[in-house]
DNA sequence: ATAGATGCAAATATTTTGCCGCCAG
DNA sequence: CTGGCGGCAAAATATTTGCATCTAT
């Protein structure tokens, strides 16, 4: 069997982290993309956030901040980042409609588990993860920048009380 | 223009391995869901379909077997499948923007791995990644009822190419 | 006969774009 | 200074809903 790491949020940098200093802003300056006073803000929120939100929610957050942000800039700064692979762009299986959430893409990539009844999402490693990747940029000939696996089903607790 | 639609495989790789037209018009039987005129054109299109399609277009072709349906009957029609997990939703990353594609459920899951250049997309299975669901359910707890996996990265043409 | 489907139109939701003034570098 | 950025409003997409009517079983 393969070592398992469930919900680790210490390898390394995880991010997420509130009381360090904008991971993400940091990796923009080093790339120096500009950075404005509404990307801060924005970045601020994602490097915050503790779970999946959508643009809706940035926004709201963001405008918590700095009531002057506006709706597109959060768009356009999240594409930026998406296009930068500074952020992961999720649907959890369209769980709740068919809103795209988003996250700072750690070091590593994980797994969302999502139960399909009480909507809990949880984050899962494996080394087996790793492996199948590799599995696939060798049969494929690929060079792998993006991979996303989203799981629904069940979990042990709504099983039991339904 | 007749149904001849025959299922042009462009990967290489086997699709839908099942051969017999109608799977899902059977499947839809078999849990007493009524079987109307309109579904029996969507179910046509997604049995016959070759690639993934979105609702658009699977409203165009079913457009053009009976044009009397429309859209709203596709979203629907696309829901029912979804939630008896006869079809599966992806968006694969996203490389042409928010739209959701369909495709029909097979027997086994497939991982879609997608070149972000050329936008080419192949099905690929392996017993790693039925591992590693099994994985998901022990340490999890969980019954996994889908799994969805997309994999973005640049193929060998686009590497020496570009 | 009747529960459930469809069609139509309009409401929602979500994301993108054009244009212009403004600011970070 | 200046080219990229943000704001505004409106457009373009995408999806859902209310309600009257029709149909598969």
């Amino acid at each position: 069997m393969a070592q398992t790491a469930v919900r680790r949020v210490s390898t390394g940098e995880r991010i997420n982290v509130h009381d360090k200093p904008g991971q993400l802003q940091k990796q923009l300056a080093n790339r120096s993309i500009r950075l404005t006073r509404q990307r801060r803000v924005v970045l601020q929120v994602m490097d915050n956030a503790s779970r999946h939100l959508d643009a809706g929610e940035i926004l709201e957050r963001a405008q918590k901040i700095d009531p002057q942000i506006t709706r597109v800039t959060v768009y356009r700064t999240l594409d930026l980042l998406k296009h930068h692979g500074l952020i992961d762009e999720l649907d959890l299986l369209h769980l709740r409609g068919h809103r795209h959430y988003y996250e700072s893409h750690g070091p590593r990539d994980h797994i969302h588990v999502a139960c399909l009844r009480c909507g809990k999402v949880r984050e899962f490693e494996s080394e087996l993860y790793e492996q199948l990747k590799k599995q696939i940029e060798q049969d494929c000939g690929m060079e792998i920048s993006v991979a996303r696996t989203e799981v629904g089903g069940y979990c042990k607790n709504c099983r039991d009380s339904g």
